[in-house]
DNA sequence: CGCCAGTTTGACCAAGATCAACGCAAGTGG
DNA sequence: CCACTTGCGTTGATCTTGGTCAAACTGGCG
């Protein structure tokens, strides 16, 4: 069970170590947290939540895979508000329907853990009320930092600025394993499958980046950052 | 000093009537926030804390009047995260350093509350840890929506949506006064001034909307709506 | 009255979308 | 084993939306 807990270093409780954690009173609370979560499974393009589905009823942390939170319109334009990689929370939603779904982009293990028990431990215990504070701000700044990508970058820019936010989020990795594809990409930056190609083979072109179907090298980062403004 | 506390109304805790919020223990809580809050002015423009500046000390609470949440980049392009209304919460991030600056829209009062303080008070009263909760929320939505819009959509598509989203943030009043410039409506909708311009006077074309510098009427709301898509 | 900032309109241009074709690797079935 | 399909990725030709640049208009204010 103790695996399925959040490493203590991943938790940004300032400068934590087991230690500190188990002083301060946060292990019962996370282990608190744990016991309330059940462990599940989805395969390829399965759906975790649905976009319209009544209630958030529980909230979601990836344990290991990739989730996009996505966002459809009427006429079929789709939007990728967020990817998520391990120990990312998603799910917690303030409306009563769900305006976004859930989907597996590859093989994906989740803990999936019910609201209303998690808000009743929330009022015993701060730190579990930190904890989901935390987790919205980190969503909230991961959403607001996009907002200007999506409103003021050119195609190069947000192709760049995805790849060194992959690259740091797989601790500053020059190779980087790519889960989703291209058309995700595209959705995720707001620009088409041909667009987010061609800027590849562009990168590619001038020698900054390797391209590979799945998997990327970024071999002059220094072009890239510059390349990224901001 | 009650003044300036949020009506309980406003709260969202499910429901709440004033006798529910005392009964809870909730208005103690508010009691306690309030006391450690600060009221303070600015005028047109003015900066209530700027991008770069080291740590989120506070955060604010907006008491009357507009806020604007910009990020500027380096070569003078700018975005704005968000518009804060009346009650609107702003200024919680979890930085060290402030990604976003805040500035007065027009003439504005806002409270000010100490983050440290804030979190003491969160671990003692949990009404204060969910409230801080439902506000990193409640941005968290907002963001998100604008995501797909700034993503997604046309130019009439987006200006159409956030005039409905004003309207709706004013008690769905077809007579929308426009705090803010045709450059800030650009620049929060991902668009030049002059497209925001060419819209606008394309809808009083069309006759769904009566435009002056700084109001709109909205004429004809199912029309608007049929535009807005989602 | 003239100035000035903000707004509106028009002419032109370019970034990226759309449409279409092709490449390529992994199935699938005879 | 080989044709055939299917899904994804890449590339090219063309078109559209919205950006850029420039000029005119408007209203408030000294």
């Amino acid at each position: 069970m103790y695996t399925q807990l959040p490493g203590a270093s991943q938790l940004q409780y300032g400068g934590s170590s087991i230690p500190d954690v188990a002083r301060s009173g946060q292990l019962d609370a996370l282990i608190a947290l744990e016991r309330i979560g059940t462990r599940s499974r989805f395969s390829c393009n399965q759906q975790i939540y649905c976009q319209g589905e009544s209630g958030g009823e529980c909230w979601y942390r990836v344990i290991s895979g990739t989730v996009r939170i996505t966002n459809l319109l009427q006429d079929g334009r789709r939007h990728i508000a967020e990817f998520c990689f391990s120990d990312d929370g998603f799910g917690l939603e303030s409306t009563a329907e769900r305006s976004f779904s859930a989907e597996a982009v590859g093989d994906v293990t989740v803990m999936r853990y019910p609201r209303a028990a998690t808000e009743r431990l929330a009022e015993g215990y701060p730190a579990v009320a930190r904890l989901l504070r935390d987790m919205a701000l980190k969503s909230l700044t991961a959403a607001q930092s996009r907002l200007i990508i999506l409103g003021r970058m050119t195609a190069t820019e947000r192709v760049v600025s995805f790849l060194l936010e992959l690259s740091e989020r797989f601790d500053s990795e020059k190779h980087i394993e790519l889960p989703m594809c291209r058309c995700d990409i595209g959705d995720y930056l707001g620009l088409t499958i041909e667009t987010v190609c061609r800027v590849f083979s562009d990168l590619k072109r001038r020698g900054v980046i390797e391209v590979l179907p799945h998997s990327i090298t970024l071999l002059d980062r220094f072009a890239l950052e510059a390349m990224g403004e901001d």
